[in-house]
RNA sequence: GUGAUUGUAGCUCAGUUGGUUAGAGCGCUGGAUUGUGGUUCCAGAGGUCGCGGGUUCAAAUCCCGUCUUUCACCCCA
């Protein structure tokens, strides 16, 4: 048979993980940094608590795992025959995928409530899948780089995950912009508008403001059904840059103004610190995921096309559906995968990567191979990432490999070099080489 | 999920109105070069033209299905 694999997944060869490896680890550094802990959570949910959490669109991108064993036996007979799949499902599926890293986080809260010191700041790096059509840059396997905090409604967190933000993205050298909006605000357009029944309809509509202009909002929201008048105030609202002009316009909604006024406090917080990227107010931000009730962001790459490389906000009852109520959490994801396309894109990556190989050793004949594989285990003591060529073949056949690999040294061993103990270092960037003892090559690598 | 689009050597791509043995560049293997890769020269290997079916004397080329890629919508990282 042809191999294959799945629609929407990717094989990732060494040289792509390196430099997928090098997104994660430099996020990874600024989570610890910032306090945060890793947990990981299994691949599989039960569907229970994955539906539901999305709304429509996101329950029908899950991917559903068939249940084990003789499941046609235990199927919903009916549904069956009447070729009813949605009504056959929970009777033949009752796992799934994970969609996201949050909502198994929240799951992760309630079940270890009792173990954990809250405020619980975590991390988690791990694939998560949507059974979406696959696209450049949207995948059905792809990672997620996730922080969030439980346990604290202090807007301090807020201003922290945007600084997370910041600094990842000038340590990856890719220019950004973090636009930033509060749902409330968003609830508090509709209040004013008078149409806080279809505050979704209005919601989605404003989210395609960038694609389809004003114009075209206008239309769909005409098309749901919000009347012209309430449209035209959402139109003046959409037009405000600044928060302080919307006191008044919103001001008969007190959600509107509380929202104002979490916005306010999360900038007395954030423009404590320097920020590197553009942190902008985007009142026409609104995102899909419906947890969101507090502060939201989206992340853009300045330089290339590609959708948001990040996104998150606060989620006030998130843990409310797995039944513990009061406990309020804020968080914030990157998108590995699209960083990735981006960085490749504007050729972000580092020439040479920490973790690829310093030095190969190329011996010339079977006595100078094993005195070769002493010098090699030295240079792995120093620290230094080294391979000898596993057998002393041609000399051109080592060197080629060498080239293949990239090292940018090569030792060469003969029995000149054996004998006197002082082996040959060749720079394979300017082709230099130069006899030195085993010493002063670790030296020179380990600089 | 809806509508398009793509697929030819390991990679990037040619391939005429359907016509005999499907090509190029790069890469790969060997040699020129018995202690030196990346340059040069010579030689060579490598393809069920995504897969399955159909039309035709004849299909990489036309038709249908399917998988994959990319794009728009939807939604999103």
């Amino acid at each position: 048979m042809k191999p294959s694999i799945p629609k929407g997944t990717r094989d990732f060869g060494p040289a792509v993980v390196n430099r997928r490896n090098y997104i994660f680890d430099t996020i990874r550094t600024v989570f610890v940094k910032y306090g945060y802990q890793a947990i990981e959570t299994p691949v599989l949910e039960n569907l229970a608590t994955l539906t539901g959490k999305y709304g429509e669109e996101g329950d029908k991108l899950l991917f559903k795992v068939l249940n084990n064993g003789d499941f046609l036996q235990k199927a919903n007979r009916e549904a069956l025959a009447a070729g009813d799949s949605a009504e056959l499902l929970p009777s033949i599926a009752d796992k799934g995928l994970r969609y996201d890293l949050t909502v198994p986080f929240a799951r992760f809260v309630v079940m270890h409530q009792n173990e954990l010191a809250f405020p619980f700041k975590r991390y988690q790096i791990q694939p998560v899948w949507r059974a979406d059509r696959p696209q450049k840059g949207r995948y059905r396997e792809f990672y997620q780089c996730d922080a969030d905090v439980v346990g604290t409604n202090s807007l301090m967190n807020e201003a922290e995950l945007v600084q997370i933000y910041d600094e990842v993205f000038q340590k990856l050298g890719v220019e950004v912009e973090i636009k930033v909006n509060n749902r409330k605000i968003l609830y508090g357009m509709a209040e004013a508008a008078g149409i806080a029944s279809q505050f979704m309809d209005m919601t989605i509509a404003i989210d395609k403001l960038d694609k389809i202009g004003i114009e075209g909002v206008r239309r769909e929201m005409e098309r749901k059904g919000i009347p012209s008048a309430a449209v035209d105030r959402v139109e003046e609202m959409l037009a405000v840059k600044t928060l302080s002009p919307l006191k008044t316009l919103m001001a008969d909604s007190e959600t509107g103004l509380r929202g104002i006024a979490e916005l306010e406090e999360f900038h007395r917080y954030f423009y404590t610190y320097p920020a590197g990227n553009a942190v902008v107010f985007d009142i026409t931000l609104a995102r899909g995921l419906n947890y969101y009730t507090g502060c939201i962001f989206e992340v853009k790459a300045k330089k290339v096309e590609i959708g948001s490389i990040g996104g998150g906000g606060r989620y006030d009852d998130l843990t409310g559906v797995f039944g513990l109520k009061g406990v309020s959490g804020v968080g914030i994801s990157f998108g590995a995968d699209r960083i990735y396309l981006v960085m490749e894109e504007l050729e972000l990556f580092p020439d040479r990567l920490t973790d690829s190989l310093q030095v190969l050793l190329v011996a010339f004949d079977v006595a100078t191979h094993t005195y070769a594989f002493r010098c090699l285990q030295q240079l792995r003591s120093a620290g230094i990432n080294a391979e000898l060529y596993p057998e002393p073949a041609k000399l051109k056949k080592q060197m080629k490999y060498a080239n293949a690999r990239s090292v940018p040294y090569v030792v060469l061993i003969g029995e000149d070099e054996m004998k006197r103990g002082e082996l040959t270092l060749k720079n394979m960037a300017t082709g230099a080489q130069d006899q030195r003892d085993l010493a002063a090559i670790i030296a020179e690598l380990s600089a």
